[in-house]
DNA sequence: TTTAGCACTTTTACTTGACAAGTGCCAAAG
DNA sequence: CTTTGGCACTTGTCAAGTAAAAGTGCTAAA
C-alpha cells in the first residue's frame, strides 16, 4: 500500500503526464507539494521499486507505468463530472425524439469524439443474439433484385443479386416461406435451417429452386456477424503518440479488424472496464474505455480509444453519463 | 516539342522515380543512353528551363516536375496491358456469376488495392439520378419501426424511427400513397413532393399525420446524396510520400469529406482521366486516376488515389481493363 | 526523516570536417 | 554546331566532438 505522500505524487505525475507528455522532474513534484526536491526524489525512487513509474532514460524524469495507470485508475483517479457545455452538447442529442437508439448513439459517439479527441466506436449486438424478423425482395429490372433483411433488433441489411431467368413470382414463394418458417431464428442458424427446411420443400415445388437457394443462403451467410461504427478515426492522429507511421498502420490495421473490435466486449458485466496497453487486443500504447449498454430490446457496447495517457477521468465520467442516459 | 532524345531522358527519369523516389543524376541516365553525362547534362537543364525536371538542391539529380508528370502521362507513357497473374485474380471476381455489379466492383477494387498498394474509391450515382423505387416500412416493436427505402438502381438505405402513439396501419396508409404517388421521383425531389403532394392528402385522413410526415421528411432527406465507397484506405500509409503525420491528417480528413471526391467527377466524358497534384482537390503529393462506368441502368465512377509517383502505365492499363470488363 | 549540495549521466542542439553525389561551365575534339 | 572530358563548386549526409540543460542518486548534515 502506497503512502499517502507516495499517492499524491504518482497522481501528480500521471495527471501532469496526461496533460503534457513529457517526463516529470522531482521539482516540479516538489513545488506541488509540501517538501524539498530531494525527498520528491527518494519517493520517486520508491514508486519506481514498485513498478508504477519508469525513467526514460538513467537521468531523465519519470513517467508512468503501465502498472502506474493502472494504479491510478483504481485507486486515484477521481471521476469528473460532465462540464455544462459539454453536458449541452450531448442533450441536443439526447433530446431529438423520433431518432432511434443506435441513431442517438452514434451522432453522441460523434460528438464525444470531436470534443475530447478520441476515436469512438459502437459495437452492436451480435449476429446469434439478432433473430431474423422479415425478408423483403424488391425487383429493380428484369435480372436484379434486392433481398433484404430485417433483424428484430432492426439491423437491416441488404444486398443486390443478379438471377437470370427466374421468375418473380418463384422468389416470392421462396420469401413467404422463409418468412413463414423461419423468421424468429438466430440470423447465424439461418444458413442451416434454410439448407433442411426450405431447400427439400422448394426443391418440390419452386422451379429453379437451386439458383434460388444458393443465392438466399449467401445473403444469409454473408450477413455481417456484427455491426461496428468507428467515429471519428482520424482523431487517432492527433495524439503525439501516434507520429510515426508504424505505429499509425497497426492501430488502423487493427481497427479495421473486426475480430480484434470484438474482443472488445467479452466481459460480461455491466461497469464500465479500462483496459490499459498491454491489457487490450490492440496496441501497447492505447487504451480502450467501454461499457456495455441495454435498453429494453436493444444492447451493444460503446467505447473509446485514447492513448495511454487518456484523459482518464474525464472519460469515465462521460461513459457514466451516456450510459445513465441511453438507459433511461 | 522535345527532340527525341529530350523525350527519352524525361521519360527514363520519371520512370526511375516512379521506381524508386531518389532524384536522378545524369550519370545514371547517361549510362542507359548513347551518351555522356555532361550531354545529359545539358539536355536536362533544357528541361529543367522547360519545367518538366526539378532540383531539390543546387547539386543534387533531377525530379519530375508536377508538369514533367503530366508530359509523360500525355505523351511518353505506353500503356502497359495486365500480366496474366494479374489478370486472373481479377477475372476470379468476374467470373462470379449471381454477384451485383456494384458488388462485383468492390471486390475487384480491394483486389486492386491489395496489389497495387493504392486505395481506390468507388463513386455511385448521385442522388438526382436516383429514383426512388419503393418504400417498406417494416414493425420491429410497438414503437420502433424500420423504413426501408430503395431506388431503381439498387441503393438501399434503411432508418429505425421511433413513433410514439402511431398505429401501423396509418403509417402503412402513408406508405402506400408515397408508393402509389412519387415512386420515380428523383430522390433529391422526394422531399418536396411529400410536402406538396402527400401532406395535404394524409392530412385529412391520418392521424397523427404530423408526426409521421415529419419522420419521412428526414428519412428522405437524410438520404445519402451519394454512394461513397473507399477500398484500403491504409494503402496510403505504405507510400514513402506519406510518412509525416500531417500529410496522412489531410489527406484522410479529405476523403472523409465526401464532397471532396464528388468533385472527383465533374468531368462528363468517358474516358480514363489523370489528375496530377494541384489538378485534384485532394492533395498536391497525390494523383487521382479515374474513369467513369455505365453498364445498363448502373453508373458510376471508379477512381485509384496514390502518390504523384504512381505506377501510371499500369494503372491506366489496369483501369481500361476494369472498365472493359464491367461494361461488357 | 528531511534536505542541501554535488558528482554524474543523458539528451539535445550545434559545429566541424570529410566524403559522396551531382551540377554548370569551359575548352577541346569531332 | 554538337559532344565530351575535366574541373571547380555546392549541398547533403554522416560521424565525432562540445557545451548547456535537466534530472538523478547519494552523502552528509540538520
Amino acid at each position: 500500500m502506497l503512502s499517502e505522500r507516495q499517492s499524491k505524487i504518482l497522481k501528480l505525475i500521471v495527471e501532469r503526464y496526461i496533460q503534457d507528455p513529457i517526463p516529470v522532474g522531482s521539482k516540479v513534484v516538489s513545488k506541488q507539494i509540501n517538501c524539498s526536491s530531494a525527498t520528491v526524489r527518494n519517493e520517486m525512487g520508491e514508486l519506481e521499486k514498485l513498478g508504477l513509474l519508469e525513467k526514460t532514460h538513467t537521468s531523465s524524469g519519470r513517467v508512468p507505468s503501465e502498472a502506474g495507470y493502472r494504479y491510478y485508475v483504481d485507486h486515484l483517479m477521481e471521476i469528473k463530472k460532465m462540464n455544462a457545455e459539454d453536458m449541452l452538447k450531448l442533450q441536443m442529442v439526447f433530446r431529438n425524439q423520433q431518432l432511434a437508439l443506435s441513431d442517438v448513439i452514434t451522432k453522441s459517439l460523434q460528438v464525444i469524439s470531436d470534443m475530447m479527441n478520441y476515436t469512438t466506436v459502437v459495437l452492436g449486438s451480435k449476429s446469434h443474439e439478432n433473430l431474423l424478423k422479415q425478408v423483403e425482395v424488391i425487383p429493380l429490372d428484369d435480372e436484379n433484385l434486392t433481398v433484404i433483411i430485417v433483424t428484430d433488433r432492426g439491423h437491416v441489411e441488404h444486398k443486390n443479386i443478379m438471377l437470370k431467368d427466374v421468375s418473380l413470382e418463384e422468389v416470392k414463394k421462396t420469401v413467404g416461406l422463409i418468412n413463414n418458417l423461419i423468421s424468429g431464428t438466430p440470423i447465424d442458424e439461418v444458413g442451416k435451417k434454410l439448407e433442411f427446411e426450405i431447400k427439400p420443400i422448394i426443391g418440390n415445388y419452386v422451379k429453379q429452386h437451386e439458383q434460388i437457394y444458393n443465392a438466399f443462403y449467401h445473403v444469409f451467410t454473408d450477413f455481417t456477424n456484427q455491426e461496428v461504427n468507428i467515429v471519428g478515426r482520424n482523431k487517432m492522429l492527433e495524439q503525439p503518440e501516434f507520429s510515426n507511421v508504424e505505429k499509425i498502420k497497426n492501430v488502423f490495421n487493427k481497427l479495421d479488424e473486426n475480430e480484434i473490435l470484438s474482443s472488445i466486449e467479452e466481459d460480461d458485466d455491466n461497469n464500465i472496464k479500462v483496459y490499459i496497453g498491454k491489457e487490450n487486443n490492440i496496441d501497447d500504447d492505447i487504451t480502450v474505455i467501454q461499457t456495455k449498454f441495454k435498453k429494453g430490446n436493444d444492447e451493444g457496447t460503446i467505447a473509446i480509444i485514447g492513448p495511454k495517457r487518456m484523459e482518464y477521468e474525464r472519460v469515465v465520467g462521460l461513459l457514466e453519463y451516456m450510459k445513465e442516459n441511453i438507459e433511461r
